[in-house]
DNA sequence: GCCAACGTTGGC
DNA sequence: GCCAACGTTGGC
C-alpha cells in the first residue's frame, strides 16, 4: 500500500464536498499534467491513502485524508465536449486521461499548513515543497507519519 | 491581483 | 529538435 497527496483547489472541488458526496465517494477527475496522469494510471491502487491538500487559498494546508477505492481507469470527462475538462485528443481508444475514485477518511483536527511543513527539514524533500505544482504526488511513509504527527494524530 | 515557475504549443 | 510565446498553477 502507497501513500500520495492529492492537490485541489477547495474553491472548485473541496474536502467537505467529498465528504458530502453520496458514499463519499468521488471520481478524481480533471488531472490534465502528464507526470500526475502517469502516477493515476499506473502507480495509485486501490486501498492507498491520501493527503488532502488545499491550494490557492490563504492558507494552503494539508486538510483530511482519503482512501482509493478505484485504481486508475479512463477519465470520460475528456471525452465530453460538454466537460471543461474536454480534450479533443483523447478518444476512447486512446484515453490519454486517467483518474481513480476516492472516499473520504476523515478531516484533521488541526490541519497541517505549508508553512509548517516548509518548517520542518524532514520534509524538505517533498515535491510540495520543491515549488513542484504536480498535482498528484508520491508521499514516503515517513513523511506520512510526520505529517499526520504534526496534526496531532 | 501579481508574478515566478514550469509545462505545452507551434513556427522554423 | 530548438526555443520563443503563451497558458496555467499556486504561493504570496
Amino acid at each position: 500500500m502507497a501513500y500520495w497527496l492529492f492537490k485541489t483547489e477547495p474553491s472548485a472541488f473541496s474536502l467537505d464536498d467529498l465528504k458530502n458526496r453520496p458514499d463519499m465517494t468521488e471520481h478524481w477527475d480533471g488531472v490534465r499534467n502528464y507526470q500526475a496522469r502517469n502516477f493515476l494510471r499506473d502507480a495509485v491502487k486501490t486501498g492507498d491513502l491520501v493527503l488532502i491538500y488545499h491550494s490557492n487559498i490563504p492558507e494552503p494546508a494539508v486538510v483530511g485524508i482519503a482512501q482509493v477505492v478505484r485504481a486508475g481507469y479512463p477519465d470520460f470527462t475528456a471525452l465530453d465536449p460538454g466537460s471543461d475538462h474536454f480534450d479533443p485528443k483523447s478518444s476512447s481508444e486512446n484515453p490519454i486521461w486517467y483518474m481513480v475514485d476516492v472516499r473520504y477518511v476523515e478531516t484533521l483536527k488541526r490541519p497541517v499548513t505549508l508553512e509548517q511543513i516548509k518548517g520542518n527539514p524532514l520534509l524538505a524533500d517533498m515535491p510540495l515543497v520543491r515549488r513542484s505544482r504536480l498535482s498528484i504526488q508520491p508521499v514516503t511513509p515517513e513523511e506520512w507519519r510526520i505529517i499526520l504527527a504534526m496534526a496531532g494524530k
